[in-house]
DNA sequence: AGCACGCCGACT
DNA sequence: GTCGGCGTGCTC
């Protein structure tokens, strides 16, 4: 029995009469003092207590079964993430409230018998009216037959209606795909082609195309190919992706909404779908990565929308890349995968099959590339507390001229990043991290972006007491809008970050503003180079296009390549040439270069170069240790012991412990190992043997991250 | 993960 | 004298 606890092993459990529940059934058992809900693994556990301690199976439960392409994801996605079973199977049993009875409705329907002599004409209008219909609830009833809910309530008292129970978890709205398919060019079709022909075949796809050449609609067809094949369909957006625009796409083609599977659901509606797609009988599914883990009975397809998007990989309790665990449960699915960008990640580019690599080249609609230019920030040197550049602002003010739209980029929330004293040069940091507390001003205070840590924004400095000799450093959105104001006064400016939006239907609001033309120049961070299509939209700036330059990430030059290609292609849609100004201090710099030249190719193929002179992925593997506890000498003390124990091999390298760049976080001291392999060898399996044996204090915690992509 | 057991501080 | 803090250990 698999426990959705965090061990490895399963547990042993008397059956009586051997007669053992099948592999995958979901059972009720005695753990310590509790009742917990566990499934039944394939292979005979190995009780490591007497056989007379055994405890018997207290129930099975009604749910269907997991599969045995879901268990074995449990299983593989264990071993390559070093999490216990345990916690994966967690993951799949994510809604405990799934595995109950849902809450119960009463419907009233005609007993098999009747008695209708000598009942009044309104008695006689409800026996009409539940004659000629479904079971109904009371004052669906009532309504429908014209009486009063007392009449209908009198009428169950007395026998002359019979109560029937439903659980209204088990309903499920019927879903009908239609819809009507899009036109598409030769070029898609080929590419839709491709991945219907090959659905059945299983695999994986990458479907590369840039901005607004129809990827969305080449990989409906393969869903659309997939379920009339039978078979559920799983598509993956980033989280802030799920929106109403995409949500439109889908309906327009299949005329229903599909079932969604994000952290914003209800408790009910999670519930409800959980259920519903364990009975099999959800078709199409649209979520955020943590829908790898429903229990479909059997899928056909995966899709993985914005596949190199960061979110795909989950950062804290169990990390797991959901790009790796989606390959691993296609696979034991029989199922297809297909990974859909602009900008693929070089992993991808590397590991696909030559024939399996779709691209599409045209955009839709004619609209010219944009074309991009650099501001050298050197030498068009803005002067302190100014941001925005020369050119930058005659471009803006050109566009506004013009009755056109403009977008101002900055990843940088809040304000400023950092307050300095200016008396005594004190840096505002944050007590818990090892991090610069940012300023806001929309909420006003000092916010650590980190932990959460926050303070009222103070007026004197609080190491040397000096009053207003604070000043804010650097900018952040918030800070660029205020600047922006000065340059364009009535212009309609509006900021769009997570702390402006806070709701799917805020997203909503603002992309509604753009679309209307209330907006003249949207600020934000990356939360705008998300795919919205703005038709008057003629002008991308960027205000610092280093910040994600910096900093020891392996990843830095193919990330902020990612972005600043994604919000180029915002500029210049329907007929309407684009422009996009990028303010920079490295106009040299491989990133920028490629950029200017709009040679995504030339930037794949030079950083693919560097890895491989490097060993780098995806010529190698990584993955990163971190100890963390609130003592630093204890962790030091620990990750010493573990760098003692490490293997000594030719082709892994261990570099080793030293502070984590965050090294107070949350108010744990952090050490960090860094491990990079060579392709031969088996990382996960290594690290299992270097580091199962090594019991560490309760106080030090070890996370282990996998392909990490963050090395903070 | 939870939950109990167990050993040291401030209180009705 | 007890209530309760959370460190440690165990759960088939």
């Amino acid at each position: 029995m698999l426990l959705p606890l965090p061990f490895d092993e399963p547990f042993a459990y008397l059956v009586e009469d051997g007669t053992a529940p099948p592999p995958g059934t979901l059972v009720r058992v005695p753990f310590g003092p509790r009742r917990i809900t566990g499934v039944v693994w394939d292979t005979a556990p190995d009780p490591k207590v007497a056989r007379d301690r055994l405890r018997p199976i207290e129930a099975v439960l009604d749910t269907p079964p997991l599969s045995t392409a879901l268990r074995r994801t449990i299983d593989e996605t264990a071993a390559e993430t070093l999490a216990e079973a345990g916690s994966i199977l967690r993951l799949v049993l994510s809604v405990p409230a799934a595995l109950e009875p849902g809450p119960i409705r009463i419907l009233w329907r005609l007993p098999a018998h009747p008695t209708i002599e000598a009942l009044d004409a309104r008695r006689m209008k409800v026996i009409e009216t539940l004659a000629r219909s479904e079971p109904l609830q009371a004052s669906v009833l009532a309504r429908k037959a014209g009486v009063s809910a007392a009449i209908v309530k009198k009428m169950g008292e007395d026998g002359l209606i019979e109560p029937i129970e439903q659980d209204t978890d088990a309903v499920v709205a019927e879903e009908t795909f239609a819809g009507a398919p899009v036109p598409l060019t030769a070029e898609q079709k080929a590419a839709a082609r491709a991945l219907v022909d090959g659905l059945e075949a299983g695999g994986w796809w990458l479907l590369e195309g840039v901005p607004g050449s129809g990827k969305t609609e080449v990989y409906l067809e393969a869903v659309d190919a997939c379920l009339r094949a039978g078979r559920p369909v799983l598509v993956l957006l980033p989280e802030i992706a799920l929106g109403a625009q995409w949500l439109g796409r889908f309906e327009r083609r299949f005329g229903v909404t599909p079932q969604l599977w994000h952290s914003g659901l209800t408790a009910a509606q999670r519930r409800r779908t959980w259920k519903a797609v364990a009975r099999g009988e959800v078709r199409a599914v649209v979520g955020a990565r943590s829908a790898l883990f429903l229990p479909f009975p059997e899928l056909g397809l995966i899709v993985m929308d914005e596949a190199h998007d960061t979110s795909f990989k989950q950062e804290d309790g169990v990390i797991y890349d959901a790009r790796t665990v989606a390959a691993i449960r296609a696979r034991h699915e029989h199922a297809a995968l297909v990974l859909v960008g602009a900008t693929p990640t070089l992993e991808s580019l590397e590991a696909v099959a030559p024939g399996r690599h779709l691209l599409l080249e045209a955009r839709y609609s004619p609209a010219p590339e944009p074309s991009i230019a650099l501001v050298d920030l050197r030498r068009e040197k803005p002067p302190a507390g100014v941001f925005l550049g020369e050119a930058l602002r005659a471009a803006l003010r050109a566009t506004l001229d013009a009755g056109e739209q403009s977008m101002l980029f900055l990843n940088r929330r809040g304000y400023a990043p950092l307050t300095i004293c200016r008396a005594c040069g004190f840096r505002l940091h944050c007590p818990n991290c090892t991090a610069w507390l940012t300023s806001h001003h929309y909420r006003p205070r000092l916010q650590c972006h980190h932990c959460g840590y926050a303070r009222p924004l103070p007026d004197h400095c609080p190491e040397c007491g000096a009053v207003d000799f604070l000043a804010s450093s650097g900018p952040g959105v918030e800070r660029i809008a205020e600047e922006l104001a000065g340059v364009l006064p009535g212009a309609r400016l509006e900021v769009m970050t997570s702390d402006t939006v806070h709701s799917a239907a805020a997203a909503a609001d603002l992309v509604g503003a753009m679309l209307d033309h209330r907006i003249d120049v949207l600020i934000g961070t990356q939360l705008i180079a998300k795919g919205h299509h703005f038709p008057d939209l003629t002008m991308v700036g960027v205000v610092d296009a280093d910040i994600g330059l910096g900093g020891g990430d392996l990843r830095a030059a193919e990330r902020t390549f990612q972005l600043l290609y994604q919000l180029s292609g915002r500029a210049g849609r329907e007929s309407r040439p684009g422009s996009v100004l990028i303010q920079t201090r490295q106009p040299d710099h491989p990133v920028m270069q490629a950029l200017a030249r709009n040679d995504r190719a030339g930037f794949v193929a030079a950083e693919l170069e560097e890895r491989r002179m490097a060993g780098m992925p995806p010529f190698g593997r990584l993955a990163a240790l971190i100890l963390a506890g609130p003592d630093a000498e204890t962790v030091r003390r620990q990750s010493r012991r573990i760098a003692r124990a490490a293997p000594e091999l030719e082709e892994v390298l261990i570099l080793g412990p030293a502070p984590a760049p965050l090294t107070l976080l949350r108010g744990r001291y952090r050490e960090r190992f860094l491990i990079k392999a060579e392709p031969q060898i088996d990382l996960p399996a290594l690290l299992r043997s270097w580091l199962t044996p090594i019991r560490l204090p309760r106080q030090v915690r070890l996370q282990v991250d996998v392909d990490p992509q963050s090395f903070l």
